[in-house]
DNA sequence: TGATAATCGAGACGGTACGTCAGGTCTTCTG
DNA sequence: CAGAAGACCTGACGTACCGTCTCGATTATCA
């Protein structure tokens, strides 16, 4: 039960257009004003080949930014190990804060948020497009730390995941504090505490 | 600077009509596919009418919800403090847990956080009307424990709210794990290690 | 079984007011883009205050205009009898044809023939009061060119003005031929041949 | 500088549909209280459908009008010619008469001069259309009769029956006189009168 | 000379319709 | 024969007015 029509007979021309025209439309007027009809226009292509391969506006918007982010990052994918934990996991926290309150990101991220929130099928995407990889680059910097006993052996690393970045998530997508080096600091310096062996 | 007309002609009438449809129409068939037409045809009312007190939908929505929390709550509010702080925020951490879980909040909750993430206007709302009362429930049971010497004295209370809350949050959001009593338990295990005193 | 309230009461600033505004609006926007809303505005006015003394916008505009040419041809009104009918019928006409074509006149008797058509009350108010002095005025000419045996004597002077002027009115309402001194002319020929005695 | 979008992809079925609806909304409920949207919820039809091919109520319901006259006409068309012009005349003014007083066409024809009145673009369409063929049918049996003599050879036809005809339109559409076959000859008589050779 | 009653400006209300936009489907023509 | 083009039905948008209905706040007689 194939979802889509053929795929080998997709033209690499009209989903190159339309992903393009998504992530310009959605940098020129933001996401919550971009239509699939401005999307197909802009890409030149009927709005029956949009719909022939995507579900939903989220979808191809989805897709539009996925695609980015895989080139982006291209194969491998690594945290800092100069072998001070606390050192390296601040100037990560650090990094990440700095992204979050860069008011380029901030449209695309809030779009992407608000889409992934109510369909658990993009959600699953994301988590597994998206977020593993940089996870997983994540818990291999803890483990490379567990290794060197400055964490604990047997922390579950995917709720050590969750201590160190959950807090500073909720507190840029609810704007309930500032984003500043001082708080990567302390949300680092906490993590460090909450997962000190023994 | 008044952004609505004389609010003191206003029509209570029309008001809990409009905020219990929105209400109404949101366990049905979910936030996004809730209209105003919809609002005021079920509150037996004419649009203009939501257009003279709202901005948008998510206003609408938005208050319909945080109205039913204020009668919820009424005024006081306070978590439970047997000493035990362990067990007493173990038992919140379940309780909110098994909240999250329920499907019965799922559809709105999740429409609340839509809504939010792109509205910073709705966001300062929900931080100041929801979140902030029952932050300061959460905060007044750690200064308690503070005083018990339970955890660090010196401790940023916000930033202890949100190690503690910020995990569960997200899981739900991004859907990224399940949400279990043992979840609950070993948050509030890492929690508390990470704000034990000295 | 009076219609209105007490008129004795009646606010004679508003009543010139909201007639003034209406002459106004039709003249600057066109009858059809006329609202009531506009009008109470334009004339500082409760729009209760225009239904309790109108039926509806037709009534207004109608009141306005009638207003206007009431004020403006006072009591008397006659036409010219030099004794040569000829020269006096296609003086008159000629003048007719002129304020036909005022592109200032255009509007409002287009506006108030709209209402007259659809609306038998105002059609009479019309004949009554606006029509009936004119046409008065017209048939005292024929007469005394019946006196004079220019025309026929047994003529219906109500059937001969209509000869005269009906042709005249339905090429403007239609548009359906040019307006010239020449038409004048001629219609007041084909009149006199029409009418000649015996 | 075509107006419309390209008439080949039109829908026929939507076009008789629209129609249709449009001619039985106006004997229904009179062409005042006729909508858009009512044609288009009675037709089946998109509003936009309506939007995409007609600039206005006026122009839909006109075109309904025009369809149906102009199936009814067919091709051909001509006036009594036994060679008694008086006879013939008052046949067909008798007959005109007595089709204004009809019911059943005095809402539509109202309907119909409210819109010509206001819009130049109808008139002309109107006049074209409607009117063209009607004046040329009785246009040639005037020229019959100048032919046969009976009535000026170098009369102006188009004044002729401006003279003939327009009494009798201005009386019914301002209902300022009874419409009778009596009325009806004696117009003819006066007209004869008017044309008569020499 | 106040009571009292109506009119007044103002504008909120439940509605209808507007004209526009976009959704998703279906059809026609073209490369 | 896939794809561009775009007409179609549907439904919601946000706005303009409709005609009715309170609201105080003036008037303007009459008690």
């Amino acid at each position: 039960m194939p979802k889509h029509p053929d795929p080998s007979r997709r033209s690499e021309r009209s989903r190159q257009a339309i992903l393009g025209a998504a992530r310009e439309l959605v940098s020129e007027v933001g996401y919550a004003k971009v239509s699939i009809e401005a999307i197909a226009a802009r890409a030149g292509v009927g709005k029956q080949t949009i719909y022939r391969w995507w579900r939903s506006k989220g979808a191809v918007v989805f897709d539009a930014f996925l695609a980015l982010s895989e080139v982006e990052e291209g194969g491998g994918m690594a945290l800092p190990d100069t072998g001070d934990l606390e050192a390296d996991l601040k100037l990560v926290m650090r990094a990440t804060v700095a992204e979050f309150a860069d008011p380029e990101f901030e449209g695309p991220i809030r779009a992407l948020n608000t889409e992934i929130i109510n369909d658990p099928d993009l959600a699953a995407q994301y988590r597994e497009r998206l977020a593993a990889p940089v996870d997983e680059a994540k818990k291999a910097r803890l483990r490379s730390a567990q290794r060197a006993g400055q964490i604990a052996a047997d922390a579950d690393l995917d709720l050590a995941l969750e201590l160190l970045y959950a807090p500073l998530f909720q507190r840029w997508l609810h704007r309930s504090g500032p984003l500043t080096p001082e708080y990567a600091d302390a949300l680092v310096d906490l993590f460090l505490r909450a997962l000190r062996p023994i």
